[in-house]
DNA sequence: CTGAAAGCGCTTACAG
DNA sequence: CTGAAAGCGCTTACAG
C-alpha cells in the first residue's frame, strides 16, 4: 500500500466513504445533498463516516456535475483600485453581505482595456467559473454590455447603465441627488454655485451634473461659463478644479462625489479659504469618512452598500429562478441630504 | 434535432470542435495547451475552428482534470469591512495586481466566528476551490492557523503572524515603525507623548505599541499611567481615546494606525485643540487619504499594497513549485517616516 | 429505499 | 504526430 509522504495530501473521495460505510456512492451523494429518501439510520451512519474520515466533497467536481459554480463575479471599473476606493470597497461589502450567507463565493476582477476587448467578463460566465456577474458602475459607452441582454446569463449592473439598453440595473437616483445638493445650496442663499463633475460617460457623473443644472435652471440662476469643472472622480484633479472655481468667483460648490469634495476641501484649505465661512461645499455619496472628517462633509447619501446588496440579492435569486422580475431592483434607497459642517448661509458667518 | 429555445445556452464543447475539425479531442486539447508536438497547420486549423465556433473551454472541467482551480482565496479579518477599510482595500489592490496578470482569480472571504470555528478557510483549499490562501492580518490568537503549517497547502499570512508558530508571513516592521514615529515626536521636543493602540492581539497593534514604549524608554522618558489608550483600530473609539489623552496632559500623540489618527484628529478638532500647534499627531500606514487630508497627516509608510503583492507573488510561485523559500518574503519595504503637517516642534508655534 | 451506469467536459499517459 | 481510453470526483435519472 502506498504510504503518502509526510505532509502530502491524499484526498478522501466520496467513493472511500461509501466503501467504508458499505453503501453505494449514490447513497452518500444523496445523503450529502439532504435527500429525503434516505432513511435516518443510513443518513446518520454516512454522516458519521464523513466526519470520521474528514471527507470534504470537491466543489469542483460538484460544479462540473451540477453545472453551477456557486460563485459570483464582481467586475470593478478599471480605475476602482485608484479612484473612489471607499466607494468600491463599500460596494464589495454590500455584495459580500449577501453572497457569503447564501454560500456563494465572490470573485473580484477589474476591467482593463484588454479585459473589455477580449470579453473577459463574459469568460467568467462562459467558462463557467461564475454563475452570475455584477458589473459595478459601467460606463455609458460600454456598449458591449448590451450583448449581455441577449445571452441569458444572470447579471446586473450597479450604479449605472448603458446607453439605449434596457438592462437590469440597480442604481440610486443621481439626478435627484444632484438636484437636492444644489437646491440646498440655493436655499442657503448662494447664487454663484459651481460644480465639480465626474466622468460624463458614467451615469453617476452625468446625471448628478444634470441634477445640478436643473436645480439652477429651476431657481432661475444662470450657470457661469467656468462653473462646471471636470473632477474625474479624482482627488487631485478635483483640487485643481476647485481652484479654478474659486477664481471664477463662486461662493459654493457641489462636488459630484465625496472623493471629489475631499479634493476641493484640500485646495480650499491650501488657498486659505475657510469652509463654510468663505465657501460652502457639498459632496455626494456619504462615504464612511465624510462624517468623521473635519469639517464634517455635508453630502447626499447614496448608499452604494445597500444598492450593491440589492443587486447581489437579485442575481442570486436569478440564478435560482431565471424569471426574476427586474422590478426587484426598484427598491433602491432614495437619496438623502445630510447636512453637516461644510455648508452655511451665504454671508451669515462673519468674515 | 433539438433546437435550443431562444436565448438558451447551448454549450460548445471540445468534442464539437474536434468533430468539425476532423481531429480527435486530444488533439484539440493539446493545441489549446500549446503543446509543441502538434504541427503548425493542424494548430491553425483547430484555432480557426475554435474561433469560428466561439468555443470556450470549461475552466471547471479543466480544474477537475488538472486538479487546480487557478484561484486564490483571500481571507479578510472579520472587521475588515467595517474598520480600516482603506487598508484592506489597498491590500486587495496589491494582491489583485499579481493575481490578475498571472491568470488567477481572486476570491475574497471575510472571517466570521463561524467561519473560523468551522474551518471555512480550510474548506476553500480542501474543497479545491482555491489553490492557495492569503490570510490578511491574522490575530495572534488564531492558533488554528498553526495547523496550516502541517498541511502542505500554499498559503501566506500578511501583516501579522501567529504566536509561537513559524509560518510564512509577509509583514512590515511594525516595531521599527512605532519606534520611528515616536522618536520623531521626541526629536521635536515632546516629552509627554501618548499612544493610541490597536488590538493588542494583532501583531500590527502589539508591535507598534512596543515600538512606542521602546522609543520612550531609550530616550529616558517615563510613560504616564494614562498615556496608552485602546483605539481598537476604530475611528470613534480612537476619538474617545484622544480625549482621554488630552486630559492626561499629553502634548503629542502617536496613533497606531492612520485610521485611528483620523479619529484623534476629529476629537482634537472638536475639543478646539489645534494640530500641530497645540498637539502633534503621527499615524502609521500612510493610507492614500493621509496625503490629501488637511492638515495632511504625518505618518509612517507601511505600504500594505506592496507587502500584499509580495505575498501574492510568493503564493503563486509556491503553487507552481512547492519548495519556494520563505526568504522571498523578506524583501518587504522598510517603514519610512513621512513628515507632513500634523507635527511641529513643541512650543515652537505660537499659542 | 438503494445501486449500476451514464454523464459533466476536460487532461494525460500510453500506444501506435 | 495523433487517437482511444482511463480518469478527475461528483450528480442524477433510471431500474429494481
Amino acid at each position: 500500500m502506498r504510504q503518502p509522504s509526510v505532509g502530502s495530501r491524499k484526498r478522501v473521495r466520496m467513493r472511500d466513504v461509501a466503501q467504508r460505510c458499505g453503501v453505494s456512492i449514490s447513497t452518500v451523494s444523496l445523503v450529502l445533498s439532504g435527500d429525503a429518501r434516505i432513511p435516518e439510520d443510513t443518513t446518520r451512519k454516512v454522516l458519521q463516516t464523513v466526519k470520521a474520515m474528514e471527507y470534504r466533497p470537491s466543489v469542483i467536481a460538484r460544479s462540473l456535475a451540477r453545472r453551477i459554480s456557486r460563485t459570483i463575479g464582481v467586475i470593478l471599473p478599471e480605475f476602482a483600485f485608484n479612484k473612489n476606493q471607499s466607494f468600491y470597497y463599500q460596494a464589495l461589502k454590500g455584495i459580500h453581505s449577501e453572497t457569503q450567507p447564501a454560500g456563494f463565493k465572490m470573485v473580484v476582477e477589474a476591467t482593463t482595456k484588454g479585459f473589455i476587448e477580449r470579453r473577459f467578463y463574459l469568460r467568467l460566465l462562459k467558462e463557467q467559473s461564475a454563475d452570475a456577474i455584477i458589473f459595478l458602475t459601467p460606463s455609458l459607452n460600454d456598449l458591449f454590455l448590451s450583448e449581455m441582454g441577449k445571452e441569458n446569463y444572470p447579471f446586473v449592473l450597479v450604479g449605472g447603465t448603458v446607453q439605449d439598453a434596457d438592462l437590469p440595473s440597480a442604481k440610486g437616483d443621481d439626478f435627484a441627488g444632484g438636484f437636492m445638493a444644489t437646491e440646498h445650496l440655493i436655499k442657503q442663499g448662494h447664487r454663484a454655485i459651481g460644480h465639480i463633475s465626474g466622468f460624463s460617460n458614467y451615469y453617476i457623473g452625468a446625471d448628478r451634473k444634470r441634477g445640478y443644472e436643473e436645480a439652477m435652471k429651476k431657481a432661475g440662476l444662470p450657470i457661469g461659463p467656468d462653473w462646471i469643472q471636470e473632477g474625474d472622480f479624482d482627488v487631485d484633479v478635483s483640487a485643481k478644479a476647485a481652484e479654478r472655481l474659486v477664481q471664477s468667483g463662486v461662493t459654493a460648490i457641489f462636488a459630484g462625489s465625496d472623493m471629489m469634495a475631499y479634493g476641493a476641501l484640500k485646495a480650499l484649505h491650501d488657498l486659505q479659504k475657510r469652509v463654510p465661512e468663505d465657501i460652502s461645499l457639498v459632496g455626494m455619496d456619504d462615504l464612511e469618512f465624510s462624517a468623521n472628517s473635519r469639517p464634517a462633509l455635508t453630502t447626499v447619501r447614496y448608499d452604494i452598500e445597500k444598492i450593491s446588496a440589492l443587486a447581489a440579492n437579485f442575481v442570486i435569486k436569478q440564478i435560482q429562478s431565471p424569471i426574476i422580475p427586474k422590478s426587484l431592483l426598484k427598491d433602491v434607497p432614495a437619496p438623502e441630504l445630510i447636512v453637516r459642517q461644510t455648508t452655511a448661509r451665504r454671508g451669515q458667518v462673519a468674515t
